[in-house]
RNA sequence: GGCGACGUGGCCGAGUGGUUCAGGCAAGGGCCUGCAAAGCCCUGUACAUGGGUUCGAUUCCCAUCGUCGCCUCCA
């Protein structure tokens, strides 16, 4: 089975299933108030690598992933642009599921979302008053971290540690909280904000209350693995768990999180900052393939930085994979490679490798292109090696596929002209094809197009 | 103040106590080609600095410098 990083335990251990042979997978999804960025684009990919590896493992994935519907960044916004709140979340997230699918990010089996549970959060909210590990205030209610003994878990930090530092930023509901680190359960509605009926007065949930009711509702307790961006290890992760905790439920059995999206100078790229670049404009000006690229030759827990270079880079090498896919798109259909699939799987289990895995295939493209040069016929099970990784992956290789009737007319005419040892009449056709955007392989078995 | 990450060859980016080696991109040379393209072969003795441990450190330890993140709502 497969070892990954675990946050709690701060060390590489074994993913434990609760039911052999399926996973359950829990990931924060976004806040639907803007539009998606690099950040966003990062977490779903290492997610969804780690998805299709594992189903291509032979394993069943369960991934539910939320939509956070209602949330003050939400409200703001509608306050200032003056429209409905639901107006800006149903927008916001058709453009995020666009930007997924195009970036070939499976959709979650589940998708729950924040407004869909909100009759359950206060069922929630009412037990944890009830045991005393809640109280309200006269702007909410709040879960008292003091009572949940391991507090601090995920940060890595003490309680009173945490509170020495960040003097800085304003804490909610400061006034009224019987610790600074007591966190939001539940706001009261200030007049013509969003509400839903409770105990306490209409109001909205906190933010970490939602991803507890609906994993726990979907996935039930002692779910495998909760995953997300580091920036949500705290307080987004120790605040869901310090609920459960104090619930007295099971909760993740593993934490996973991936590191930050950087700019090209080092520093983290995030909204609170402003320096947002959007997912959105990637995706216009690059093959949405290549920031998977980038990031599978990365590690997830490290830093990525998203720049000119690494992109063209990445644009690159996948444009010598998809030759590869095109020159090897006729092979018979043979078994994949044994050994290379062996190691191809020693290096995935191994805290999801997919920097060494990529190398692995790169490598094993090169000694496939060798053997079709050579006119070898380990060629086959080489290629289909590649398939099988490019799957796992949820790399998409371009063979070139359908090329119009008069393209391949063009490429006829070339040959015919070459035949002819009419290399003018021959360039120039080339140069045409060329211009139409089609990669041009003049081969001994005839041109060859792709885009 | 607390916790943590990172400094690798032209660029990006892995990894390891010791002969050979990540990988991608770029560069140079070669093979192939009418010329290209695609592909293949060859080429770079890198690991922030200063100590220490060791027969031997880029890899372990300590210190220094530098960069960055988190410490209440940002994937």
């Amino acid at each position: 089975m497969m070892r990954l990083y675990d946050t709690a335990t701060r060390g590489v251990r074994e993913l434990e299933l609760r039911e052999p042979g399926t996973v359950s997978i829990y990931l924060c999804g976004p806040t639907v108030y803007g539009p998606p960025h690099l950040g966003h684009g990062r977490a779903t990919l290492v997610y969804d690598v780690l998805r299709r590896y594992l189903e291509w493992s032979g394993l069943k994935v369960r991934l539910a992933s939320n939509i956070t519907d209602i949330d003050d960044s939400i409200i703001n916004r509608a306050n200032r642009e003056n429209r409905p709140w639901q107006d800006i979340t149903t927008k916001c997230e058709a453009v995020w599921f666009e930007a997924m699918g195009k970036l070939g990010v499976a959709r979650p089996s589940d998708v729950p979302h924040a407004t869909e549970y909100v009759d359950e959060m206060v069922a929630m909210i009412g037990q944890l008053v009830e045991i005393g590990r809640a109280y309200s205030t006269d702007d909410g209610v709040y879960l008292s971290v003091e009572t949940v003994a391991d507090y601090g878990l995920l940060a890595n930090q003490r309680l009173s540690d945490m509170i020495e530092g960040g003097g800085e930023r304003e804490v909610f509901g400061a006034d009224n909280k019987r610790h600074p680190a007591d966190f939001a359960l539940w706001k009261l509605a200030k007049p013509g904000e969003p509400a839903w009926p409770s105990p306490w007065g209409d109001g909205r949930p906190g933010w970490h209350s939602e991803c507890v009711v609906m994993s726990l509702d979907l996935l039930g307790e002692g779910f495998d693995l909760h995953c997300g961006g580091m920036d949500l290890k705290f307080p987004h992760h120790e605040n869901e768990r310090a609920q459960a905790v104090a619930l007295g439920k099971r909760f993740a059995n593993h934490w996973m999180h991936n590191g930050f999206v950087v700019d090209p100078v080092g520093e983290k790229m995030s909204k609170s900052l402003g320096n947002v670049t959007n997912l959105l404009d990637l995706m216009e000006h690059y093959d949405p393939r290549a920031y998977r690229m980038l990031l599978l030759q990365s590690h997830y827990r490290g830093p990525v930085s998203v720049g000119q270079d690494n992109i063209d880079a990445a644009v690159k090498a996948l444009s010598g994979l998809d030759s590869f896919a095109a020159r090897t798109a006729s092979l018979p259909v043979v078994d994949p490679d044994a050994d290379v699939l062996a190691r191809f799987r020693e290096q995935m289990d191994d805290d999801l490798d997919t920097p060494s895995s990529t190398a692995l295939l790169f490598d094993t493209v090169r000694r496939a292109n060798a053997a079709l040069d050579a006119g070898d016929p380990s060629v086959a099970s080489l290629a289909a090696a590649v398939g099988e990784m490019c799957t796992a992956f949820g790399l998409v290789l371009n063979a070139g596929g359908d090329v119009p009737a008069e393209a391949l007319a063009k490429a006829a005419a070339l040959d015919a002209a070459r035949a002819a040892r009419d290399f003018a009449a021959a360039d120039a056709l080339r140069a045409d094809l060329q211009a139409e955007g089609f990669t041009v392989e003049t081969t001994k078995d005839g041109t060859q197009l792709r885009r």
